[in-house]
RNA sequence: GGGAGCAUAGCUCAGCUGGUUAGAGCACCUGCCUUACAAGCAGGGGGCCACAGGUUCGAGUCCUGUUGUUCCCACCA
């Protein structure tokens, strides 16, 4: 046992007990063929970023899960890593460049740039990693992967190769998704839709053969030098005597045809739409279907090609001297104000450019199928189940996925293309020859992978998959996947139709969605607002214990919260109650074992009943993964029921020595730092090793389980009349501003004696009371003393000096006005037929009780004021 | 256009399968440095649970609609 100080330190104790738990190789889930095993992956943070609030609650809630499985018995493992996020960080690495060295990534080449962003990696790596360990996370680091290390590459290739096989991925031509800024291809899912103000022009096209003119409507003129025809609705009257004619482009005088299609809505615009099939999806289609010819006209950049004059041109800049030319010589007709949704680039914000290029894609609608399938079946299952839907209706509308970047840093796509004969070679290992026609003439493609691409793999790839490990053998499938709602299409869809595919087995069985941290206001947080709160600099300030409750209290599953540093203030306020709560208990301790005394008294058996509600529910929310819920349960029972009742009333026992109290004492806080240790784990080892205990330490120790020896239902119920004895007394003290040093000799008139006798001995400290006599029968003198009534027990105490008769007489008529109304109420609710048959006999019960309680308040109160 | 969430005390939010008197933190008022804790203790004020219907013995909780608000998805030029 030591000595603990006066305030909680938790910079003092957070690092010495996470060295604690490392030097017991705690973290480190080893196969047990005697346990059952709990698997968590965590998202992989980018290995050069730094934690902010959305990583710390994802941890957060992780670690509960960890810390209450690996206490239950489990063998938990928490699986860490970081992902290597190719375009964040390769922008972060040719800004760096840029700006020390004034390069680009072309100026190094490919080998000496990829030598800097791994220098960037082995330098920044380490620190989301140590952030993590300061937040208290209980990850298994010898199993710690990389998405690029030897085995995470060695998996990404088996897919990549596996899948072409099948003809589940391809190369072709489509429109994607272009960012001029980041010159590389997206996907569907990284496009961000913002709605912007903007304008329809009306552009005027003259038929070629002179009889007319065609007005289309466009949101983005300059694409028009791309236009290879027009389209109209073939049901469109007003157009079908121009079908199949031709008409002049603008500026660029290209003859061009205009054809019917359905896809062309009738009733937006002119009803006439240009077809640019290189830069509009629809259009492409369109194209397709009427054999239209493509011309590109923007470049990687966003510059104007095959434009003529405009050649060069920034597309927006293009758009302004299109416009001005093309109002000058006669073409536009009108200009109207537009709103419309432009895509965006979801790392920086660029609008995107749809382009036709040649790409790589995984064919979605055969994966998608598995996918859908064990969702709708619940073999996964998300929580809160809403998410479900959002998922599935994305799967059900996924369209192929644009896995090529023309980036360096990543997964380099293992395609090689023969000069001589045209064919691609697709290979595990690394090709020098074509495996077609043997030439050596071949080049390797450029490009790299989607960073989603491994990470989708991650829940078996980091146990070893390709290769049959054990790991992968025991661990596989996870248990929970716990991340926010935004990332569902990046990550989890991609996570469950891969190991669906290649496991034939779902990466996990539940689906844990959290929402988002937001400022005090309700904004996002982000660098670029300056409203970023930093996880380390809380932590700093109140403790991680302290951030951690916060983050997972005071919000509903699902759902965004706000962060208030102010309720940070609060738990670090709680963990020092706790602190103070135990030191006291130390304090005050002879015995050396946790073990409950052979006799047990009245409030005693409250607490230990107590405990066990709050054991049995706590379990209960686990396991619904109510994990708020269950903190904030533990949190009051602690102050409430352990502080403010339980060691005030042991007070007087503790003085006189008694062991019993003690012991008591000691099991309580025992199970509660059990109970709290997966929320607030730093502080309640801390105290574990000042205390006895049999474990080696807490976080593995046991978590409690009800204990039906130990509830006490009739003996709860009793000494929760005391306490509302005691609470009369207390308010009535406060309302007539009775001084603390004033301590009367109360007398308790009751029916339950034994009850209210056994709680003699802490009135004088919960209640003030100078002596205490409990009696079944009303003083004979009760002239002038102040009384107070509840359900059980009349109070009388004489403090006839303060009392003004009158006052008391209108405050207690008032008390009995209510408790006639009360059991007014219950009466009619009883006496309602259909309530008392239909109801369950409990509800029914507890209203009798009700009413009965009510009753003897109101015989007292009127007794009282007979008295008075 | 489709879908989802939210609306409860001055502020921010809990309230788990419908069941006593709707809770917490912060803020506010009163009294206390009572030998664990002033980062504390005791007491207190403050709520037509958005609105309108419905189901039910009983609705903050379930259903329908309305209003407000936030978000996601979608190829209307």
């Amino acid at each position: 046992m030591r000595e603990l100080p006066k305030q909680y330190d938790p910079q003092q104790v957070e690092s010495k007990i996470y060295q604690q738990w490392l030097d017991g190789n705690y973290f480190h889930a080893e196969r047990d063929p005697e346990k059952k095993p709990f698997t968590i992956v965590i998202p992989p943070p980018n290995v050069t970023g730094q934690l902010h609030l959305g990583h710390a609650v994802d941890e957060t809630i992780q670690d509960v899960l960890i810390r209450h499985k690996r206490m239950k018995g489990y063998a938990a493992l928490w699986v860490p890593g970081c992902d290597h996020a190719g375009i964040a960080t390769q922008i972060k690495v040719e800004e760096d460049l840029r700006v020390n060295e004034g390069l680009t990534r072309f100026d190094l080449g490919r080998d000496k740039f990829l030598d800097r962003v791994w220098d960037w990696k082995n330098k920044f790596g380490d620190r989301i990693v140590t952030q993590l360990k300061t937040l208290g996370s209980s990850c298994d680091w010898d199993r710690q992967r990389f998405t690029m290390d030897e085995g995470c590459s060695k998996a990404v290739r088996e897919v990549f190769c596996s899948l072409y096989e099948k003809g589940l991925i391809y190369k072709g031509k489509r429109i994607i998704n272009w960012c001029p800024h980041c010159t590389t291809a997206l996907s569907d899912a990284e496009v961000e839709y913002e709605e912007k103000p903007g304008h329809l022009w009306h552009l005027r096209y003259p038929l070629a053969d002179g009889s007319g003119e065609v007005v289309v409507a466009t949101t983005r003129p300059e694409t028009m030098l791309g236009d290879t025809g027009v389209a109209v609705n073939p049901a469109d009257e007003r157009y079908t005597s121009i079908v199949g004619k031709t008409c002049i482009l603008p500026l660029v005088g290209r003859e061009i045809p205009i054809v019917a299609d359905d896809y062309v809505d009738m009733a937006f615009g002119t009803g006439c739409v240009k077809m640019t099939p290189c830069h509009d999806p629809n259009d492409f289609e369109v194209g397709l279907r009427h054999d239209l010819e493509q011309i590109l006209v923007i470049d990687d950049n966003g510059c104007i090609i095959n434009g003529g004059k405009y050649n060069g041109l920034d597309r927006y800049e293009a758009r302004k001297v299109i416009l001005h030319d093309l109002e000058e010589q006669g073409y536009l007709v009108k200009v109207e104000e537009h709103v419309h949704n432009v895509g965006t680039c979801y790392r920086c914000h660029s609008d995107v450019e749809p382009l036709a290029s040649d790409q790589w894609f995984v064919k979605m609608e055969p994966l998608a199928k598995e996918a859908i399938r064990v969702v709708e079946d619940g073999t996964i299952k998300f929580v809160p189940d809403r998410f479900a839907k959002t998922y599935l209706n994305w799967m059900h509308n996924v369209r192929d996925w644009c896995i090529s970047r023309q980036l360096w840093w990543g997964h380099q796509i293992p395609a090689w293309y023969c000069a001589d004969c045209g064919h691609v070679t697709v290979s595990r290992e690394d090709a020098c020859r074509c495996e077609k026609c043997g030439s050596e003439h071949i080049t390797r493609d450029p490009d790299v992978l989607d960073t989603w691409f491994s990470s989708a793999l991650w829940p078996f790839s980091t146990l070893g998959w390709p290769e049959k490990t054990e790991d992968l053998e025991y661990f596989y499938p996870t248990d929970v996947l716990v991340t926010g709602y935004d990332i569902i299409f990046f990550w989890v869809a991609r996570m469950i139709f891969s190991g669906m595919e290649h496991m034939k087995k779902e990466p996990f069985k539940t689906v844990l969605i959290h929402g988002l941290i937001r400022d005090p206001h309700g904004k996002k947080m982000s660098k670029s607002a300056g409203n970023g709160v930093d996880p380390i600099e809380m932590i700093d300030k109140y403790g991680a214990d302290a951030l951690r409750f916060n983050l997972i209290t005071g919000n509903s599953p699902g759902n965004d919260m706000r962060f208030y540093e102010e309720r940070c203030e609060a738990m670090r306020n709680f963990a020092n109650k706790l602190w103070n709560a135990a030191r006291y208990v130390m304090m005050n301790l002879t015995v050396e074992k946790n073990e409950l005394p052979a006799e047990l008294k009245l409030e005693d058996k409250w607490i230990l009943s107590k405990l066990q509600s709050l054991i049995a529910e706590v379990n209960e929310n686990f396991d619904k993964y109510e994990l708020g819920l269950a903190a904030t349960k533990i949190y009051d029972f602690i102050w409430d029921s352990f502080c403010d009742w339980y060691i005030e009333i042991t007070k007087p026992r503790l003085r006189e020595g008694d062991r019993s109290a003690q012991q008591v004492l000691l099991y309580v806080l025992t199970d509660i730092l059990r109970l709290l240790h997966p929320f607030m784990p730093f502080i309640t080892e801390e105290i574990y090793g000042a205390i006895p205990h049999e474990a080696q330490a807490l976080i593995i120790d046991r978590y409690p389980e009800y204990d039906a020896a130990l509830a006490f239902k009739q003996e709860e119920a009793d000494f929760e009349s005391v306490m509302e004895a005691v609470k009369a007394i207390r308010s009535r003290r406060a309302e007539m501003n009775v001084p603390p040093a004033k301590r009367p000799h109360i007398t308790i008139v009751t029916e339950k004696p034994d009850v209210f006798r056994a709680g003699t001995m802490y009135m004088a400290n919960l209640a003030f009371a100078g002596g205490v006599n409990v009696t079944g029968e009303t003083p004979a003198d009760t002239a002038g003393m102040v009384n107070v009534v509840t359900g059980d027990a009349s109070i009388y105490m004489p403090l006839a000096e303060l009392v003004d008769l009158d006052k008391e007489r209108a405050r207690i008529e008032k008390e009995l006005e209510k408790a006639r109304g009360d059991i007014e109420n219950q009466q009619k609710k009883l006496a309602n037929e259909s309530f008392v048959s239909r109801a369950p006999e409990r509800v029914v019960a507890a209203e009798r009780d009700k009413l009965a309680k009510a009753q003897a308040l109101a015989a007292n109160l009127e007794e009282s004021l007979k008295n008075l």
